[in-house]
DNA sequence: TAGGCCATCTGGTCCT
DNA sequence: AGGACCAGATGGCCTA
């Protein structure tokens, strides 16, 4: 697993993106059941089977005809199956953020960018919390607490971040809180 | 019914 | 060379 950061890349002008002749995808085993339930009655993946068997984004061609080779379609299976694999573990972190984040209706499940967005936020006024108080001096905070300040307020200044005050990043989690109970 | 969200497929690009 | 990463495309499901 890779996991080094790289450098944005130029992606290739867009493709002609019709079906190359002759690929049918043959029937694959059900992926590990690792992917949240979604909003409705059956699970993703479940209803995903369902696209799938549709052919998903590309209609393959007649069955047998010339083209791809035998090893070169077994490749490409076997690409999409590390793909939905990847996939699952994305979605089994963003799961796992979900579950951390505090004061979240366990009926409406956050989606990705509403996720994300919150978390953000919500460290941001952990963030906050503790440099105000280690910023008094608390009792054992005296070591890195004013080290921390001093950072946190350099980076203020780099960055010139709008919610510059703790308050500010509070204000702002518990208003994406509120909006996002009352579902708007 | 439109729009939002999502899973999946796919091919290009980068890295080991 | 092969795998990981990425983003576009597509179609299904759900909600307003």
């Amino acid at each position: 697993m890779k996991t080094k950061s790289r450098p944005p890349r130029r992606r290739a002008p867009p493709q002609n993106t019709e079906a190359p002749p002759g690929e049918q995808p043959p029937e694959r085993p059900q992926p590990a059941a690792g992917a949240p339930l979604a909003r409705g009655l059956r699970s993703r993946t479940a209803r995903a089977q369902g696209a799938r068997a549709e052919g998903g984004r590309r209609r393959p061609g007649p069955a047998g005809q010339a083209g791809r080779r035998e090893s070169s379609v077994q490749r490409r299976l076997e690409s999409n199956e590390r793909e939905r694999q990847r996939m699952h573990t994305l979605n089994n972190a963003f799961q796992a953020l979900r579950e951390v984040i505090p004061h979240v209706r366990a009926d409406k499940k956050l989606s990705k960018i509403e996720t994300l967005t919150l978390a953000k936020n919500y460290i941001k006024s952990l963030t906050a919390t503790i440099l105000t108080m280690s910023s008094g001096r608390l009792p054992g905070l005296e070591g890195p607490g004013p080290k921390l300040y001093q950072h946190y307020q350099q980076q203020q200044a780099a960055g010139a971040a709008p919610e510059a005050q703790p308050e500010g990043h509070l204000h702002k989690y518990s208003t994406q809180i509120h909006s996002f109970r009352e579902g708007s």
